[in-house]
DNA sequence: GTCTATAGAGGGATAGAC
DNA sequence: GTCTATCCCTCTATAGAC
């Protein structure tokens, strides 16, 4: 990867962030960087690949940490601890990217589009299987699954909204105080 | 409002919803609909009527059920259910414009963008009130506000993404649960 | 109220000079 | 590696017939 092509990945990032994948012309993007639409062709295929290229480098990220996660031999509660840990990490160093994600996944094409289903059905089967192990053993409340999977997911999904308005002071409180936020309302 | 525009808007919330705003054609909206783009325009002035007329109908829902919930003399713990509540309710009631206001809000334009920034500022002043309130008179936990604030406001826009999903009864489940999930984790 | 036709602007992408 | 010029297509919206 070249610097040039990576200065284009990360202002893309921030564009589509901002207005969308589908209102971000390549036009735009290219004054963004200075330069013409067309010099872009020069490092890129098109604006499929920059998407293809954002979403799914996040999409692995998420699924190493997941594997990660589940290496360890810890408890349930553990897990979910590292989990919310592994989203505000994420959520730090890809924030712009992540947004893509969230927001743009439906516009990936092909390949890409079938990988990014792939591995975010698996994630959340893991995820899944982590909260059902909880109850299994007690830790958790016996709550529906799906009603806690749905909370989780939710507002680790919405971090990169809160990350970029807040000082690093408040973000060090955020990482505190959300595992309790949200796994001790759960504990038995 | 005749027929015939209600069915352009709830057209164009399901397309704006699955695709986003900028992605979808006036073309794509008049083939959902089996007529030709030109015949819309006898209907609505544009694209951006219909993208206004969906989001602040959901922004005003909101504000009007927050003077509601505010209005009633009660805790702040029931305050935040009845919140809670109004967020399902709408989630159910408008799932495809909710999702709109959700994802295409920056797309509005002048004065319709004015108002929808201010309606969400304040509702979000609002509901932040509430919290300080419950805090304050030691119903909830010492917790920083924002952290809950973003807690609760994460999960709740997301209902929307759920719901579609579910089947009544798995809703019902919803309705009943979230509500501790959210609040009695905060319980002091 | 819907159609065909089309204006006028702007989209992604390529060719080829430098 | 960046540029100008341009291709070809699609976009929103309008004009005017029916």
């Amino acid at each position: 990867m070249t610097q040039r092509k990576s200065q284009i990945l990360t202002t893309a990032a921030r564009l589509f962030k901002e207005r969308g994948y589908s209102a971000v012309t390549m036009r735009d993007l290219a004054a963004a960087l200075d330069m013409k639409a067309a010099s872009l062709y020069n490092h890129i295929s098109g604006k499929q690949e920059i998407l293809t290229i954002l979403i799914l480098e996040v999409a692995h990220e998420f699924t190493n940490g997941m594997k990660q996660v589940e290496s360890d031999d810890s408890t349930a509660f553990v897990k979910a601890q590292n989990l919310i840990a592994l989203h505000i990490k994420i959520a730090l160093s890809l924030t712009d990217s992540l947004a893509v994600l969230n927001n743009d996944w439906m516009h990936l094409e092909g390949v890409s589009y079938e990988e990014y289903i792939r591995l975010r059905k698996n994630y959340e089967a893991d995820f899944k299987q982590i909260i059902l192990e909880g109850i299994d053993k007690g830790e958790f409340k016996n709550m529906s699954v799906e009603t806690i999977l749905f909370n989780l997911l939710s507002t680790l999904r919405s971090i990169y909204l809160w990350i970029p308005k807040k000082s690093p002071s408040e973000i060090e409180t955020l990482k505190v105080e959300l595992p309790d936020l949200l796994l001790l309302g759960l504990k038995k």
